[in-house]
DNA sequence: CATCCTTTGAAGTAA
DNA sequence: TTACTTCAAAGGATG
């Protein structure tokens, strides 16, 4: 596996982290990169805030509860990071718990429980039991293994139910795990669970290597509970748990608890928000609880099957909650834009693993759902209005989008971007003229302002195809501006004409909307992100910056 | 209560 | 083939 660090391979990923936001100071990052994106936090927060104190002056509260705390999560990473490495070391040297480097990855779900996919009033897609396993895909420990150090504590656990199911906030990856295409096969029944590979010395489970698990490991419900779970605890995801503690459960808390003390703050908030239905097959004991309904019949008639999440989904899924726990913000459309931005500095060897990760989901999805076509969930989901009426003019977008004008991120004080100072990324940022160039930015008129924001990204949206997809996702072609906005939302396209050497449409390749200045297209990828495409890149990792983005862009001139 | 908002990506439809 | 739309998650905001 890739090693992405290579003895400080953490430091890369703590980095990777915490340099998302960056927005100014970019030359500085290497001192305070942890103030930083503070900073950034900050004042992506105020902006926010500034919003809803513009509709109602209060928030002066929140500013005040910020302030205070900054970010202790950050400030505590490495030490989180690091006590998390000698954690798994001491397991690894036959500790007791053989906890995961990562936190959420390593479970297993019981499909029994949860086929994610299914979803409909009375199938919770999202009640999931898992089993701790190892990530099949993630064995990467570099960046991935840090990628969330600063796993939560379980707040509260409960050894009363083995079995957590938990709504929304289920580890965005599991899914994957659950329906690993390789290993799955749809016959199977579900009756061997054997992940647990019982470690020959000490009969504690033992969390097998990737290679010799499968990542799907149908479990009963009963069994699951009798599995001695090293962990048991799971990277609650906003706040959420699920475990299942052994009875005689050692769970040593303490090992996960915030080092600092400081409870995860996603942790706070207790409330669980449980899919009332959650299954249809569930176990008994969850059987209890729903009733028979008559949207079964309709289930039975035909569930909705959800579409397999992509990679921004899955990465979304994951990183929400560190971004709501980082963040005071709750408005997911903010922490969207947030993770929006995040997705674009991370390195790609990370954005590589989501898309290795989607591509398997939709493998298994289709597997699991020959017939399935995206078709099919066309229409159930109301319409959004959205859509501009066709005839609208390019500057209609200001309008549709809008009622809130709502910028909700603070345009990063622009995208000075930081030079990117080190291109690497995969996207690498925009370069500053690129920016600029964003003819989009109508104009501001007050209306348009609106959505600053939606400039920044979008722009690209559509015209670039991801390096690693390589699939055009779009338009990216038209240079130009294209007229209407085409994307729906709403902004004018931008186009701009990416420096260098876009050209590249020669294979697919990506474009970027952003300049992409070195050599990633070199790498850029013909085909779909794999490992090695990783260990070639590793040489280019290199901290995410801030991605310009966006926003804003000023206009030109 | 339903929909919007916002993000990216995949997949669908229409031309 | 291109251009555009819809949906996937999420949860506060809005009508």
């Amino acid at each position: 596996m890739p090693q992405l660090n290579g003895g400080g391979g953490d430091d890369l990923g703590a980095n990777d982290e915490m340099i998302s936001f960056k927005d100014e100071g970019e030359q500085e990052e290497k001192i305070s990169e942890n103030v930083s994106a503070e900073r950034d936090l900050d004042d992506l927060k105020s902006s926010l805030v500034n919003e809803s104190e513009n509709n109602s002056s209060s928030s002066d509260s929140e500013q005040a509860e910020r302030r205070p705390q900054p970010r202790p999560d950050l400030d505590s990473y490495e030490k989180t990071r690091d006590y998390f490495s000698e954690a798994l070391r001491r397991q690894q040297d036959g500790g007791f718990f053989k906890s995961p480097h990562y936190p959420g990855y390593p479970f297993l779900m019981i499909p029994d429980l949860t086929n994610p996919y299914l979803s409909n009033g009375a199938l919770s897609p999202s009640a999931r039991t898992y089993l701790q396993m190892k990530w099949p895909l993630l064995d990467v420990p570099g960046a991935a293994g840090l990628k969330d150090p600063r796993s939560p504590t379980p707040g509260h656990l409960s050894n009363k139910v083995p079995v957590v199911q938990h709504a929304h906030h289920v580890h965005p990856l599991t899914p994957l795990i659950t329906y690993s295409n390789e290993h799955f096969s749809p016959g199977t029944p579900p009756s061997h669970l054997s992940p647990e590979i019982l470690d020959p010395k000490t009969g504690i489970p033992r969390t097998p290597h990737p290679s010799e698990l499968s990542p799907y490991y149908p479990l009963s419900p009963g069994a699951v509970g009798q599995i001695p779970h090293p962990l048991g605890w799971l990277v609650p995801q906003q706040g959420q748990h699920m475990y299942s503690i052994p009875p005689g459960g050692f769970l040593d808390l303490s090992a996960f608890c915030h080092p600092t003390g400081i409870p995860h703050p996603a942790i706070v908030s207790p409330a669980i928000k449980q899919e009332p239905n959650s299954h249809d097959h569930m176990s008994p004991s969850m059987h209890s609880r729903k009733s028979p309904g008559p949207a079964k019949k309709e289930e039975d008639k035909k569930p909705h099957i959800k579409k397999p999440l992509n990679a921004f989904m899955l990465y979304m899924k994951e990183m929400r909650a560190k971004v709501v726990a980082e963040c005071t913000l709750k408005e997911s459309a903010a922490i969207n834009q947030i993770l929006g931005r995040r997705w674009h500095s991370l390195s790609r060897e990370e954005q590589a693993k989501y898309y290795e990760l989607a591509r398997k989901e939709r493998q298994l999805h289709s597997q699991l759902y020959p017939g399935w076509s995206a078709r099919d969930n066309y229409g159930k989901r109301k319409k959004r209005k959205r859509d501009n009426k066709p005839d609208s003019t390019p500057e209609d977008f200001s309008i549709r989008n809008k009622n809130q004008c709502v910028q909700y991120l603070p345009s990063e004080k622009m995208c000075d971007s930081p030079a990117s100072s080190h291109g690497s990324m995969l996207d690498s940022p925009a370069t500053p003229s690129a920016a600029l160039a964003s003819p989009a930015a109508p104009a501001a008129t007050h209306s348009e302002q609106a959505q600053p924001l939606s400039l920044t990204t979008k722009p690209e949206g559509r015209l670039h195809h991801h390096f690693l997809t390589g699939k055009p996702s779009g338009s990216a072609s038209s240079s130009s501006s294209s007229s209407s906005s085409s994307s729906s939302s709403s902004h004018p396209s931008i186009s701009i004409p990416i420096g260098t050497s876009g050209s590249h449409s020669s294979h697919s390749a990506p474009i970027f909307s952003r300049p992409i200045p070195f050599s990633s297209l070199h790498h850029s990828m013909l085909s779909p992100p794999s490992p090695f495409h990783q260990a070639a890149l590793h040489s280019h990792h290199a901290l995410f910056q801030s991605q310009p983005l966006s926003l804003v862009t000023k206009s030109s001139d």
